[in-house]
DNA sequence: ACAATATAGTAAGCTAGCTTATTATATGCT
DNA sequence: AGCATATAATAAGCTAGCTTACTATATTGT
């Protein structure tokens, strides 16, 4: 190995992810609510009621893992599963009232751990790297043929 | 919600880590280890009888998520944990001979992922992106308590 | 000297992702 | 109509991270 092992790539992409998901997660911890779970309730927000295969594909996790998170919003009443009229094998999601406040608040959570995570880098910086960020998000959803959600316009 | 939810910064990053390790851990299928597996030897390869501590530490990683993968690289032989002579508490890890092809076999295939990663990307930008990403990491580093293994200078 | 505190490693049990396999229902072909 | 195939959700079991708690050993203070 070479003297930037720390500094390379893959691995400095993999800390921030974890540290950004840490972050978040301390910060909501009595909300009850991960990073992963809000960002659930936040994709319904966008689009109720949707079946939970398309929410597994806009989210790019897999079905399996979308219903494990379910099934604990589902307890908490945070969200409901309901039978799809026409289509018995499916069921459809909806959002419970009570999750709207508490959507935007961990919203406003999570603008506050980005601003902190980019303290120091100016505008124009911040920019070059999201773009490049989205870019390199792109490339490995077609090597790993992923649906690649950034150009996603359903609901 | 708005808009650019899919292009929010925290979930970009965590999709891309994602990626990252789903397209490394699929192309070393064959081989038995992982890329956390991997990133274990990799760090015994630069500090070869470091205390699991110490190795921690400098992975950023709590102890005993260093303690699992060192279970299963033990079972498989690629290191060894002996007896710290000077701390009965204390164990030193060592790299296995076999081991070092391995890392050296795995470190390419990084590299390949990577340049997968940033096709289409001027190599300016891929300079100023990794500048803003370190920053990142080290922001969230002291946000989080969190050892900044950017300075880390230790063995 | 010994009691109190700190530290190295591990265990238990959680979230979050994955692959592979199962079940129930739809769809498509002949 | 009925069989074969495809699809929606879930189950089982894996890696990888975490927190909290425990055990054994060191260290420190009186």
């Amino acid at each position: 190995m070479n003297k930037n092992f720390d500094k390379s790539f893959g691995f400095a992409i993999h800390d921030v992810a974890r540290l950004l998901r840490l972050s978040f997660d301390r910060q909501a911890a009595n909300t009850g609510l991960t990073r992963a779970q809000w960002s659930v309730l936040a994709h319904l927000h966008r689009g109720n009621g949707v079946q939970q295969k398309t929410l597994a594909k806009v989210m790019d996790i897999t079905p399996i893992t979308l219903a494990r998170h379910l099934d604990r919003l589902e307890v908490d009443a945070w969200i409901e599963r309901r039978d799809d009229p026409e289509d018995r094998r499916a069921k459809r999601v909806f959002l419970n009232p009570k999750a709207s406040p508490m959507i935007e608040m961990l919203s406003t959570l999570g603008q506050s751990v980005r601003a902190q995570a980019m303290t120091g880098i100016s505008s124009a910086d911040e920019e070059l790297f999201m773009r490049v960020l989205l870019q390199i998000r792109a490339n490995l959803c077609v090597a790993n043929n992923s649906p690649d959600t950034t150009k996603s316009s359903e609901n």
